[in-house]
DNA sequence: TTGAAAGCGCTAACAT
DNA sequence: ATGTTAGCGCTTTCAA
């Protein structure tokens, strides 16, 4: 910057303010140290701006994983706009490991971010206090289990998506429902699907729902042979608290001599890129996933440009029923 | 730190060495220096770090897209790679968009990051020869086309990749093969495949490939239907140039009323999740992403430590058949 | 083993 | 409209 200031015969802060695109530089100057410029090859350095204003034009972005779509669909889309506005992403994965996320968060944090977004309700749960300590913008996202009331939190109504799920196959005349899903994490969606049988009378208990230790199709497939040959009537509707895991029950379920849906109707939840290629098309029930991108994303930038946390809220988004070949009513 | 260092009683010197872990501490000025730390929650900061030393602890990835699970579960294990040897990861994604590659390119440069790492051959291809200018270590992965031999480039055999999809299948005793492929992107692991069969004289003829225009299923499904409809012979194999293709390809094969494996074999590339759970389980050739990330990782990491570009060499992975249920002999 | 001084490259605030 | 001064928080000399 130096030699760019002494080339044009000015000062670094003209330089500076040539850079950053101030109005009150006359075109002469301008001209002069735009040559400088080019012909120097000069680029800031933005670790030197990071550490003269306090900001980084970064935000960090932690997440359980990227390998499952649905995160790896929200960095995208959270990437994309900040890229947009001049940001970049410093991605931050925990994948389960509770020690690792609360190494993210304090990296993080020293490294100056201007602002953090965190996905997933994993075990950076117990460090949630931690977050409202470091006075920069700050967002949950995806988040599934108790959104805490202290802090801004941009997600989905999962209990809703559980609730959509099963009001479908309630309307479609189905009077009981097996239940297949990633326990505890996705208790909130099991809830769901039981009220909407409820409103009807019809109170579902507990020995029909089964937990695939994972959201996969081997893991929906390992619990739903169980639950079909543990259950004394055959099941009529199967709901999945998760596509994947709805592509294992589907298998497990034609596997055992059943035909999707005219034996059995199967509903899953996220409408994963597989859903609508499955055999038949799985009727599932889509996530808003870009939206929440978006909402969190306005979230924390609008935090950088008042230069202030954000002040706590909780908005949930309304996941959206998508009909296909997988359910229909059941067998007269 | 300047009071961590009043409240110890020493400079600001010793509060660094300290933190740095350097072993010049005496053990009490090192125990005061921490409690003063720890009373003081005082937390180093990276950027002035950075600014000091010219480090960052951090290193850029430039990659197409993470929708693709291809380039996420490769993001993902680099990202694990480098937290454990405390390096942050700074994600960029150029979407199939040569402008913001280059805006990406230029921005991680200037943010000093301590390495770069680009995958995907896309419209940044021009620029290359900028990468060697930045004077930091740099390396290319997952590059299918033309690796540059001015870089370190640590990619999988493509080629090979698709000369093990057709050889698998002239084993098999297919005498013709037809192919559905992602072209021009994909057009090394088509002749691959052709260059399987030409080693047993069998020379396969332009009109048995297939585009499709994106690596999807639905695109594989419909250049297959055009295959099916256009072939005067009805084909006994195809090779799709990646496993989502070949999941298209198997649906529009049966939706024609043919069998898969009996009438027509399929073999895919990349090994996805979803080929294992696929109908039938689909033969494939995987793809090895987590030893291509750790060695071009390892590559940057030793250019880190020696302080300088990493030297030009191309790395060229083996890939591997997994024969599954999708591919049979053809019928006699 | 510790302290003092200088500087990394930039910007903010003020002066001209 | 441009120049001057000071300083962001740390590390690197070098001196004590």
């Amino acid at each position: 910057m130096a030699d760019v200031a002494k080339r044009a015969g000015v000062t670094k802060q003209t330089v500076s303010n040539v850079v950053r695109g101030r109005t009150v530089v006359s075109p002469e100057t301008r001209a002069k140290v735009e040559a400088a410029i080019t012909a120097l090859g000069y680029t800031p350095n933005l670790v030197a701006r990071g550490l003269a204003t306090g900001t980084t034009m970064t935000i960090g972005f932690i997440v359980p994983t990227i390998a499952n779509p649905f995160y790896s669909e929200v960095v995208e889309e959270v990437e994309t706009l900040l890229e947009e506005q001049g940001y970049h992403l410093l991605l931050a994965t925990t994948r389960g490991d509770g020690a690792r996320a609360l190494r993210h968060l304090t990296t993080l944090s020293s490294r100056s971010v201007d602002a953090l977004l965190v996905a997933g309700d994993f075990d950076l749960n117990q460090h949630l206090p931690l977050l409202g300590d470091y006075g920069l913008p700050v967002a949950l996202c995806a988040w599934e289990i108790d959104p805490p009331a202290t802090l801004p939190v941009v997600t989905i109504d999962y209990e809703k998506a559980g609730y959509l799920a099963g009001r479908h196959l309630r309307e479609l005349g189905h009077r009981s429902l097996t239940v297949v899903a990633d326990l505890p994490a996705h208790r909130i969606r099991v809830s769901g699907a039981h009220r909407a049988f409820a409103e009807d009378g019809i109170t579902l208990s507990q020995d029909s729902v089964f937990t695939a230790p994972a959201a996969t199709p081997e893991s929906g497939y390992e619990a739903t042979m169980q639950a079909l040959n543990s259950t004394a009537e055959r099941p009529t509707a199967v709901f999945a608290s998760t596509d994947a895991i709805a592509l294992g029950v589907m298998d497990a379920v034609r596997s055992h001599g059943l035909r999707v849906p005219e034996d059995v109707s199967v509903v899953g939840i996220d409408d994963i890129p597989q859903a609508s290629h499955a055999h038949p098309p799985l009727t599932t029930v889509a996530l808003p996933k870009r939206q929440m991108a978006q909402d969190a994303t306005a979230l924390l930038l609008r935090g950088i440009a008042e230069n202030q946390p954000v002040a706590p809220s909780l908005s949930l988004l309304a996941p959206e029923v998508l009909v296909r070949a997988s359910s229909a009513p059941p067998a007269a």
